[in-house]
RNA sequence: GGGCGAUUAGCUCAGCUGGCUAGAGCAUCUCGUUUACACCGAGAGGGUCGUAGGUUCAAAUCCUACAUCGCCCACCA
């Protein structure tokens, strides 16, 4: 009778549903979330606390609900958390949200225009407070599904990205690299996207093929003497046409007008400043110095050699715009080209082209000029031509190459630190593969573009004396006249000079000294300025920073910056685990200015986990529809199965899709656990209690102390009884290896394995044997069952970090008997 | 153009530093209601480990080339 009474309390199935809030719960009461916590927990069971194990954790972006990329990062975070928790070191996973600014920006303009709000008609200052009340509102629901995954992170530490206490420390780091010379303004060739008005950084951008077309045209030359050597030269060296294989299919002889060039813009020929050839060109060598005219705009530009021009490719010949194209801005600067900008922040032709193209965009006044050239008859030809286009990231708009201010870091210094760390294994990257990768990256890195003409981000702390304008053009004014010093170590004389040169250029009044003042707060005064406090202006710099700048020092940030309390305790971190995709933007951010900032590099490992796809194998997308959401998964099938997923499925390095039928076969392995457990409970009989628990005791202070396997001379019975418990020791320590190498697919592949198949399929069958004819009481019989009890306890420990939700509420339930004490998550093995 | 990786059972994938008849999950087939679990148990079928060479006593595993596929980076007009 007591049997069925105890059966029918526990239910036949393990409903995840109900019982992950209620265990969450109590891991969450019990306060070893923290270091502290787990530290105190740690010391009550007598044993010495080791080394902190510490993991910033990725913040998401606060902009949206988690994806199953999260919470595949947050089940690895946690297993190791929890493995290490219950291995005696005081444990932090420090959670945090991003602002994540130029996404943000762009998810909250969408969410504005859906409401028929126009983001510029809101203003800036209204624009952040709304976009702040939104990502804390995501901010709350991403917390809580991350607490649906089990994540055992301290959520007192918890940061956003803009808050306060990071900004101090974020701040300090431009100040010191703004120091240092590594953080500089300057007018260079950015990428910027029309649509969101802004530059971006070159990772920012992603290359797509497009197609457009090939238009070549001709460039008369500005002597028509110049025709008698193109006559000569140009027909000793006809052009070959091949077809698509490389074949010459035919041969042409160039105009004799000019110089015929061929490109993909014909609008950027408006601010065209050289003609560049090859200088061993037979056909151009005798034309090298001379000049042509640029059709349309009537500008004389010279003919130039370098040898970037690819002598094969079309005529030979190419116009040089280095406002608009990254070559040929290098190639300008190698011979002192003007730069004339002809397109505007928005993508629109500008002055100082002719009246007639501006306000158009590019491809309107690409056609415009088409046409034109035509009716001039310079348009030699114009065909389709497949090309690769720049597009922004964020809004697919293809991106304008112009010349403008921006903010840059020189990153070149500061990634060959975190190459030598990789290199001497300071840093391991897992995979190895993607260790290569990275190495690549940074000996081949390029100044980072960090600020951004967007409104949700962290300011830059910089300030202009008489307005960010008369800093620029001093700026340009000084490295015009080739003094070789800063706008700030001007003369008096050379100052006011110029100051007057610019009020007389612009027509306006200057009220300061075109001086920078990198601080957060508003300067009180300029000490070059004379006119009175009364009329000085201080112009705040209206850009932003790149999101990266600040979640690049999450590491230390989080920990409150060198010479914080827990940076001193927790800093540097142990291992960082996030998405492959992220390792140049973060991974490589954090180590730069992790080493930068404190010396250390922030993490001894990188654990990069795969990338997940859709069940059809491809990418989950919006647009596609295949995307599935983590928290229905976890309705259905329980955040253990989840878990166990991740872990055996998506291996560093590899796509995995996304597979419910594995999850369900995971499902399942949990509801056998609490069934086998259910099994002792149901067979142990109240009155047997006491015996049972001083066996239990006995057999661990005997495992405790046995090292290499079980002493044949004890005797049969005594081997007997510690059999199971001396091999689950055994294939635990075989676990523990796979984890401390991180090779969690073999771990959960094992644990699966044993459990089900060695202690379910063989033990509990064993046991069930043994026990059926002998009553109640019976010494054997608690011996048995001790022994099955036993190593079926330990392994619970030894399965907690991968699924701890069930591992916890079978515990609990043996708590409930008296054979367990305390909570699961913190016992603590040595 | 450069970098990284993949190719193993019907499907999705394991297989670390080379070594017992190559594994798992799911799917398929046969049998089984034995008081933990049918979200179960017992068992079966199924692979010349992309191709061609090479190193070795021994290769899915190391090397070379090729083929196919994928991802990332990149300034060819």
């Amino acid at each position: 009778m007591e049997e069925e009474t105890k059966t029918s309390q526990i239910p036949k199935n393990f409903d995840s549903q109900t019982q992950e809030a209620r265990i969450y719960k109590i891991w969450e009461d019990s306060g070893v979330f923290s270091p502290e916590g787990s530290e105190a927990e740690i010391i009550k069971q007598g044993i010495e606390p080791g080394k902190p194990f510490v993991m910033t954790l990725p913040p998401p972006n606060a902009n949206g609900d988690l994806h199953v990329g999260h919470t595949c990062g947050y089940s690895f975070q946690d297993a190791m958390g929890r493995y290490y928790r219950m291995h005696g070191r005081p444990t932090l996973l420090l959670p945090g949200k991003d602002h994540a600014s130029i996404q943000t920006e762009a998810v909250y303009i969408r969410h504005l225009e859906e409401k028929g709000i126009d983001k510029w008609e809101l203003g800036r200052e209204k624009f952040y407070k709304m976009c702040y009340d939104f990502c804390i509102e995501r901010a709350n629901d991403a917390r809580s599904q991350e607490k649906k995954i089990g994540l055992s992170a301290d959520w007192n530490r918890e940061l956003f990205t803009l808050d306060e206490r990071l900004n101090t420390v974020i701040y300090d780091t431009f100040f010191k690299m703004y120091d240092d010379g590594l953080i500089y303004r300057g007018k260079y060739i950015i990428n910027q996207c029309p649509h969101c008005r802004t530059a971006l950084a070159d990772i920012d951008t992603v290359h797509e093929k497009s197609r457009g077309i090939l238009a070549e045209i001709i460039y008369p030359f500005v002597d028509e003497a110049d025709q008698k050597v193109a006559e000569r030269d140009f027909a000793a060296n006809p052009i070959n046409i091949k077809d698509d294989h490389g074949k010459v299919i035919d041969t042409k002889i160039l105009s004799l007008k000019g110089i015929t060039v061929a490109t993909t813009r014909p609008e950027t020929m408006l601010g065209d400043t050289a003609i560049a050839v090859h200088p061993d060109d037979p056909k151009y060598k005798n034309l090298i110095g001379k000049k042509v005219r640029i059709p349309i705009v009537d500008r004389e530009i010279p003919i130039i050699a370098d040898q970037e021009v690819d002598m094969q490719f079309g005529t030979a010949a190419v116009k040089v715009t280095p406002a608009h194209s990254p070559v040929d801005f290098e190639i300008g600067k190698r011979h002192d080209l003007p730069v004339i900008n002809v397109i505007d922040e928005l993508g629109r032709i500008t002055a100082p082209a002719p009246d007639k193209y501006i306000g158009m965009d590019t491809v309107e006044c690409s056609k415009a000029l088409v046409k034109d050239l035509e009716e001039l008859s310079l348009l030699v030809d114009i065909k389709n031509y497949k090309h690769e286009i720049v597009q922004c990231e964020r809004c697919d708009t293809p991106i304008q190459h112009i010349v403008s201010y921006q903010w840059f870091v020189d990153v070149e210094p500061l990634a060959k630190k975190a190459l030598a760390v990789l290199k001497n294994g300071g840093t391991k990257i897992i995979p190895d593969g993607q260790q290569s990768a990275l190495i690549h990256f940074f000996e081949n890195i390029e100044p980072w573009c960090i600020s951004r003409q967007l409104w949700w981000g962290q300011d830059i702390p910089v300030w202009y004396s008489g307005g960010k304008e008369l800093h620029d053009w001093l700026l340009e004014e000084v490295e015009k006249s080739g003094l070789g010093k800063g706008v700030s170590e001007l003369s008096e004389k050379e100052r006011s000079d110029l100051i007057a040169k610019f009020e007389d250029e612009m027509g306006k009044k200057v009220t300061g000294t075109g001086n920078i003042f990198v601080q957060k707060d508003k300067p009180e005064n300029d000490p070059d300025w004379d006119g009175g406090p009364s009329e000085l202006l201080f112009e705040k710099e209206s850009d932003i920073l790149d999101t990266w700048f600040s979640s690049g020092q999450w590491p230390f940030s989080t920990l409150g910056g060198p010479g914080g309390d827990d940076y001193s305790k927790y800093y540097p971190t142990d291992v960082l685990e996030t998405a492959r995709d992220i390792l140049f933007w973060w991974v490589a951010r954090m180590m730069m200015l992790g080493i930068y900032r404190t010396g250390k590099t922030p993490f001894h490992t990188v654990y990069l986990h795969g990338m997940i796809l859709a069940e059809d194998g491809k990418k989950m997308s919006k647009s596609r529809g295949n995307g599935v959401s983590p928290m229905e998964v976890i309705r259905t099938y329980g955040a253990d199965a989840l878990r166990l997923w991740y872990y055996s499925d998506t291996l560093p390095g590899a796509n995995s899709p996304l597979r419910t039928e594995k999850i369900k076969g995971n499902r399942n392995f949990v509801n056998k656990i609490w069934n086998a457990f259910r099994f002792v409970i149901m067979n142990v009989q109240d009155s047997e209690l006491e015996q049972l628990r001083e066996k239990l005791e006995e057999i661990s202070t005997e495992m405790n102390a046995m090292s290499d396997g079980i002493d044949a001379e004890k005797g049969e019975e005594y081997q007997k009884e510690h059999m199971y418990s001396m091999i689950t020791k055994t294939n635990i320590q075989q676990i523990d290896g796979y984890v401390e190498e991180y090779r969690f697919n073999l771990a959960a592949e094992e644990i699966r394995e044993f459990f089900w198949h060695t202690i379910c399929d063989k033990w509990i069958e064993e046991v069930k044997n043994k026990i059926q004819d002998l009553k109640p009481g019976d010494s054997t019989r608690i011996r048995v069952l001790a022994s099955l009890i036993h190593p079926m306890m330990q392994y619970l420990k030894a399965m907690h970090p991968f699924i701890p939700f069930i591992t916890e509420a079978v515990w609990q339930e043996l708590v409930k008997l008296g054979l367990a004490d305390g909570d699961l998550i913190i016992q603590v093995s040595n």
